[in-house]
DNA sequence: TATGAATGAGCTTTCATTCAT
DNA sequence: AATGAATGAAAGCTCATTCAT
């Protein structure tokens, strides 16, 4: 009976403003997102408030109530953006790995490389973005991975001599270049790539059977 | 020949414009030196033209001269700074690939961690600045990398089942995020820490003269 | 009805909204009160109607209910302030407007620099502001000055030639400069010395008590 | 003959930008006049650069290339418009005085109490201004009247107790309050009521024959 | 009725680019 | 050929005013 259900296909797609008020979350998500796509487009210097105010149709002066500068605007937009990283316990470590990579992966929409980029471009300048832009990008991947290595110590799957980070650094930054740099768009097969051919092998045979 | 050019050139260096024409190449190189310089200290978007002008004791009308558009003057800077790769042949791949990181670190100063984001953010809007990007970055690396990787071929020194260009993707990504995302400094220990407690003791043969 | 209306309502006197009705003039003047102190400190075109709404804890659409314009509001809140001018009948001229005088000051607060220059910016574009311009400052002092002068011309006080308008314009119109454009807060010694250092030597006959 | 003479009938009227740079002299006088005449016209608050610039045809851009901030380019315009004040010996104090009001009096413009209430309002937010007003209004003045006075002094035409300074004060303030407070265009009449009919009576009758 | 929130118009300021010398 | 200066077109942000509840 309530609106906000139906609220969304209630919308009308017409053009002009739309006059939701933004303490409606589903009318927030909307705007964010709206930044979201263009941070992703056009990168952190590039946005401007009149955009952000025409793809959410809003105006600009609705969005400074709101979001008290442009930069806030952002943080807040990548804020909500967070991306889900699972962690699987195969009792593998290489299969692990491998479930971490995939699943952070998932997360990634043709958004984020534009994101990941406006984040590098905006936190020289902007501290919050600096801030966010350490907690999006490390700290739920470096937890995951932290658990599976603890694991893998366990079992005692890591080689004498190795650091055990870079088993998780050296396959993401493998990862995250291919999609910064060369702007690929990161699939299953870069992911296995790496693990079947640049991991598993060089952690040595017994690995190569999986379970033992 | 001229007054101006004589009595006091030696003198005001450091004040005023210039006054070289631009057809000289050292004071072109002079003006590309100032954009890469403020390239890597601010960023693409964040260059104004008058910075330019200040910093290289030009005139914007002069700079605009030269190269029709602020886009095109970035191009041209980035075109001019080569970073310049060794590869030296120890008979050993992992410290032929210490010594490739260790080149590859000693062409980055402290610029060019602003001047990579600056041409990640640039070449998403300029066609011109992604072509560069993927010369800069990859093309000279790449080179020197297949001949090392060469060598330890014929050499075996590659482990089954390994792709060869992961051995070097590997190190040099883990560099690349510390550098680009992390804003470290990037130093030798980096690369020493990468190779021995990484890439080393994984792929077993040197392992023994490091880790025991 | 609800809880937080009644539980709280004795509570919350410094933070929130009042949600008193402005039917009630206790709260019309609460308001208005709010409009003369900023008016005074910020003048009337720094005066911004979210800053009352904050001050008088009123929403901005609440005061637009009452009063249909910024100006409105402004003429309002001035049409309220009424400061008392007293007429003392001393038997002496320079008495008499020594009295006057300080009786006027007494109704500056230093608020009213502030009104007065707030009047003199306003009242250039609104011709309500002019209107009361003149009789927030001018009329009241003008009848009792007419009426100490009225007293001293019945007692013969007026030296011939002299234009008896002028004997109060002078002293007031130095204070009030003192006080406009000097910034000067104003205090009983200034009253005294134009009273006692001016006006009366000049009109002679109070001299001999003062000045020897 | 000269070409100053002559400019600015050669200055085209003819609406569009004019482009004449800045740096020439007449240019800066007819940009900081349109500035004087919008102060004086709407105030400090309500001036806008683009009215300026408007006015000036020139662009905003032009303005602030060389007036760093609306309060910069307001200053200078007044700093710009400096009221000559003379004096002259008449041997007479309240001849003396009568010429500098008077000289006063001839220097403003219709322009000048619009702009001496542009100051008053200018300088309770802008320090700059606040000096200026201080410099514009008070000092000329006040160094003309001090020499007046001082040779006042010697010819013993100030009666005992009076404060001499307020014998400049007094009359100048009453013209002051007439030209800001009542919107009075001052002239000469002001000045002789308040000089025939308020100082001279009131300095007693020796002075009534003006020369001894 | 009182309010939270939205909005168009405008403000000061900046920037890539072009003109006149 | 090099320069000083001008300019149109934004950009980020604010304000008086108006809806919708």
């Amino acid at each position: 009976m309530t609106s906000s259900g139906d609220a969304a296909s209630a919308v009308r797609e017409t053009r002009g403003p739309r006059k939701v008020p933004l303490s409606n979350p589903d009318r927030r998500r909307e705007v964010l997102d709206a930044v979201l796509e263009l941070l992703s487009e056009v990168g952190y210097e590039r946005l401007t408030m009149d955009m952000v105010a025409q793809r959410a149709r809003a105006s600009k002066a609705t969005l400074y109530q709101r979001w008290p500068s442009k930069a806030r605007l952002a943080v807040a937009a990548l804020e909500q953006h967070r991306p889900l990283i699972t962690d699987h316990d195969t009792g593998c470590l290489v299969e692990d790995l491998r479930h971490l990579l995939v699943s952070w992966l998932a997360g990634w929409t043709s958004l984020d490389r534009g994101l990941a980029i406006a984040l590098l471009e905006g936190s020289r300048t902007d501290a919050e973005l600096a801030r966010l832009r350490r907690e999006r990008l490390h700290r739920p991947l470096r937890q995951a991975a932290q658990a599976i290595l603890a694991r893998a110590r366990q079992r005692g799957q890591i080689p004498d001599g190795v650091d055990a980070d870079l088993l998780v650094e050296m396959p993401l930054s493998v990862v995250l270049m291919h999609v910064l740099i060369e702007g690929e768009q990161p699939d299953r097969a870069l992911v296995d790539r790496v693990v079947d051919r640049g991991l598993a092998p060089l952690l040595g045979t017994p690995l190569s059977e999986h379970g033992q």
